[in-house]
Order: C-alpha cells, then sequence, then structure tokens
RNA sequence: CGGGGCGUAGCGCAGCCCGGUAGCGCAUCUGCUAUGGGAGCAGAGGGUCGCAGGUUCAAAUCCUGCCGCCCCGACCA
C-alpha cells in the first residue's frame, strides 16, 4: 500500500477525551473515528488489526473443533422470554421495535438463539459434542462507556456455544476452549492468565476469566507469579485426548489466581511472599460451564444413550476482539506509539522513502516495494512528500515491527538499513539482502 | 444513575468574567527553497462559536431550557 493514496488520518495532538494510552494512540494512529459514545467506526488501519486479531481466533477456534457460523444482531424479543432474559437483563439491552410494533433487540450475547437453533435440529446425543461459534457485533447499552474501544457499547465478540449430553462431556468442552484461549492470545503476544470469575448475568458455576497484566486495568487481580513462566501447549495440542487437556487445565488452574470479586485473602496469602503477585488485569476472555440454564426452560433436549431425553449441558465462551486490539496496545506500547506484536500488525514493513523526489532512492523504493509486493507481505509504502523526521515519526506512532529506510546516504554504499520497531536495532542491507531478510 | 468537567475550523487551544459581529498553533491548498528524526519563507482556503428560546441597538460572551461528549463512582466481553 502506498501511503499517498491511502487513508489514514493520524493526528499529531490526540483529541482532549482520550486519556488511556490505548485509546490516545488507536486515535492518533488513525485507527478508529467515534462516532457516539462508545460506538466507533474502525478506519482503514484499525480494521487491518481487527482483521489480524479475527483470524488468530478464528484459528483457534477451528483448531479445537469449534464451528464457525454467523446469527443475526437483531433478535426477537420472545426468544428471550423464555429464558426468562427479557426481564433480567434490564437497561443494557437495547431494545427497538419494528414497523409493525413487533419487540426486537440488538443482541447482547446469543445463548438463546443458539439454543433455539440447535433444539430445532439436533435430537440424538450421537450429534453431540458440538461448539459452534461466530464473531459478530454485541451491543450492549452501558450505563458508562468508556476508554476508547476498550469498553464500547458496540463491539465485536467472538461467541462460542458448547453442547453436550452430560457434565463430563461438557468439561472436555470448556476444557478445549480453555487451551485455545491460552493458545490465542499466545500467538497475539500476550501472557494471559487464567482466574477464577464471577459468572454474572450469564449463569452457572464454573468460569475463568482470562486476564492480561497491564497498569492501566480496569480491575485489580491477585495471582501465583509463576504463571507468567508458564508453557503454553503448541499447535500439536490433541484437542481430542479427554486426559491430556485435562492435566494442562488442572496444570493451569492449580496455583492460586482470581480477580477481586473471587478474591480469596487468606490462600492468596498461604503464597510465599515473593510468588504474590497483585496488579491490574485487562479481561481479554471469559469462558462459562452452566449447564442447564438455558437447555431446560428452552427444551433443548436429546434422546440419551440409555434412552429417555436429557436437557443438553451448555458452556459459552467470548473474546472481544475489538477490545484486545486496545488490550494490546496497552501492553505493548512506547514513548514513540504502538508496538505491534507481529502477528496482529495492520502492516509487517513500512517502507521510508527519505528523499522522494531523488530518482535514485525513488527507484530504490520502488523495487523494494514490488520485491515485497510480489511476496505476499503487507508493506505500507511512505511515497509522500513529507520530511524524513515526519515519517519517522509516524511510523514509529503506527507501530510497523519493521521499517526499511531507504536515503542517499546509504544508496551510497548500495544499502538501506532495516529497523526493527520495538528494540530500535537497525542493520544495513543491500537491496536484495533486505528482501531476503524481511521475507517469510 | 449520583458527583465533577467540557462543547469555538480536521486536531490542540485562546477569546467569555467586563457584550461591539472570531483568533492562535498544527493540519490542508499554492509557490519558492529544503529533504537521514515532527522544515523555512510568502500567500490562500476553511467556522450555523452544540441546539433552541430570551434579554439587548448589538450575544461566542449575559439568562433559561435542551442536546452531546469526557472523567470519578456503582455495573459490565
Amino acid at each position: 500500500m502506498r501511503l499517498s493514496r491511502y487513508f489514514l488520518p493520524i493526528l499529531r495532538d490526540a483529541p482532549r477525551e482520550a486519556e488511556i494510552v490505548s485509546h490516545r494512540l488507536m486515535l492518533r494512529a488513525g485507527m478508529i473515528r467515534q462516532e457516539a459514545a462508545g460506538i466507533y467506526a474502525f478506519l482503514p488501519l484499525g480494521h487491518r488489526v481487527l482483521s489480524k486479531v479475527c483470524r488468530i481466533v478464528r484459528e483457534e477456534q477451528d483448531r479445537s473443533g469449534a464451528i464457525e457460523m454467523l446469527m443475526p444482531t437483531i433478535q426477537p424479543a420472545d426468544l428471550w422470554r423464555e429464558s426468562g432474559r427479557y426481564d433480567d437483563y434490564g437497561k443494557e439491552m437495547l431494545r427497538v421495535e419494528d414497523r409493525h410494533e413487533r419487540e426486537m433487540l440488538y443482541g447482547p450475547t446469543n445463548e438463546e438463539m443458539i439454543t433455539e437453533i440447535f433444539r430445532a435440529s439436533v435430537k440424538s446425543y450421537k450429534q453431540l459434542p458440538l461448539n459452534l461459534y461466530h464473531i459478530q457485533w454485541k451491543f450492549r447499552d452501558e450505563v458508562r462507556p468508556r476508554f476508547g474501544v476498550y469498553r464500547a457499547r458496540e463491539f465485536l465478540m467472538k461467541d462460542a456455544y458448547s453442547f453436550d449430553v452430560d457434565a463430563e462431556g461438557a468439561r472436555h468442552s470448556y476444557n478445549k476452549m480453555f487451551i485455545a484461549y491460552l493458545r490465542t492470545f499466545a500467538r497475539m503476544g500476550l501472557k494471559a492468565i487464567p482466574m477464577v470469575a464471577d459468572t454474572g448475568p450469564i449463569g452457572g458455576n464454573l468460569s475463568h476469566e482470562f486476564i492480561i497484566l497491564a497498569s492501566t486495568g480496569e480491575s485489580e487481580v491477585f495471582c501465583h507469579r509463576d504463571y507468567l513462566d508458564y508453557e503454553v501447549p503448541d499447535e500439536r495440542v490433541d484437542f481430542g485426548d479427554r486426559a491430556g487437556l485435562q492435566k494442562i487445565v488442572d496444570r493451569w488452574t492449580a496455583l492460586y489466581a482470581a480477580t477481586s470479586e473471587k478474591h480469596d485473602a487468606a490462600a492468596f496469602g498461604k503464597i510465599p511472599q515473593a510468588k504474590q503477585l497483585s496488579a491490574r488485569g485487562i479481561e481479554v476472555g471469559h469462558i462459562f460451564y452452566f449447564g442447564t440454564k438455558y437447555s431446560e426452560p428452552m427444551k433443548a433436549t436429546v434422546a440419551a444413550p440409555s434412552g429417555g431425553t436429557v436437557p443438553v449441558h451448555m458452556g459459552s465462551y467470548g473474546i472481544g476482539p475489538s477490545r484486545l486490539v486496545a488490550a494490546i496496545i496497552e501492553a505493548s506500547h512506547d514513548e514513540s506509539g504502538i508496538v505491534w506484536p507481529e502477528p496482529v500488525a495492520p502492516f509487517k514493513i513500512g517502507l521510508l522513502n527519505l528523499k522522494q523526489g531523488d530518482s535514485g532512492t525513488d527507484a530504490a523504493c520502488e523495487k523494494l516495494y514490488s520485491a515485497f509486493t510480489a511476496g505476499g507481505i503487507d508493506v505500507l509504502y511512505d511515497d509522500t512528500e513529507e520530511r524524513a523526521g515526519a515519517k519517522f515519526a509516524s511510523m514509529d506512532l503506527i507501530g510497523l515491527p519493521w521499517q526499511v529506510l531507504v536515503g542517499p546516504k546509504g544508496l551510497a554504499e548500495g544499502k538501506v538499513e532495516v529497523k526493527r520497531r520495538a528494540s530500535g536495532e537497525r542493520e544495513s542491507f543491500t537491496l536484495e539482502a533486505a528482501v531476503k531478510r524481511l521475507s517469510g
């Protein structure tokens, strides 16, 4: 992408209303634009990051055996009357009426709808286990949206729903998601710690929040320091291996880790002082097992192996990709701007023409740009007539992992510089070597 | 929903107290000179001063009502 042809409204000063660093940087880097309280448009750069986050989420859901679908944003009120949540959910639910005065709502979550879809078609335990997910915009009319897309009213959520014939099966489904989540966050460069959590209005009795530690986090969390060094299961993990998965989950839940709502000061106190970690945390995922809470009232039953019918055991599993974009920035930035972990970076490379208009640098840049583009590498080519200093500042702000600096100084020796955004390290390469270094 | 604050050009702000018909920096456009860490000079464009009503010869400024947005708290992916 040529910057001169792109849509990237970078701001030198952050709008006054933005206070936390991720919100400021997202606005300054031209990633988002606020349209109303808690409602944002994702501009091209922000959309690229969001897409990459979704891709990782999707890959790990698929790997674990979950199946993607897509449910609507608007739902009929009657569905929610069946579960009893139409009244319970309160003002957080955006209720609307259509032209025929039918009561509708903008979905804050999808347990009711997925249960309806399930019960319409699944009649036997032989079709289980089943895990269906979608990535769709949700609306929750928060009393106080804040911190940009971090706590927005409209937000993107990946929500998965598992169905099993019994509690043991449901436990395995829960474990699959648990491990998929560990992998998902790790792939984005985040250290997420699963913590015992409150179940809130979703209901149920087994629940973990996945928390990343950041000083700007909303909630206080307490855990054993050793979790920071735990290895995340690699891609060879066998999701069909019940005992194997349970062992991993047991290891990841053996030590103390709890959010403030579930905090047990006495238990925490038993951890050796040096291993106690109390910090601020950002919730990036939440998983629940809630048994038959919805399947019973909504009559989602299947034929059981022993005869008769039983209500299915369900769980739900949420990740907020739009929030994750902010969370990743909270966890990865410096004084100059964002420092994207490569897997979620909007572009891999920023190509800087340090002397636009100079035939030598122009030619070298074009050559590099063609080579990268041909290799399928995401590159943002700053071909504007800005001064070099301004280009550096903008590139540092938007935080692409690599910068390729092309100017007459280096070209005099046939070299360009390759700068790593995270560390600031620079190395000189010939054009061919630079392409080779940054490909693949 | 309780408490606090703010709405003036795309962004950051001044002007408001003490009414006289809108200004600064950045950004944008034109020209020239520049070009390895947010360039210089010269010129230009861009504003229903959040909205409505009132007071007044005259309102960004004073009064009333409304709307929007932000922050703290209670609640939440």
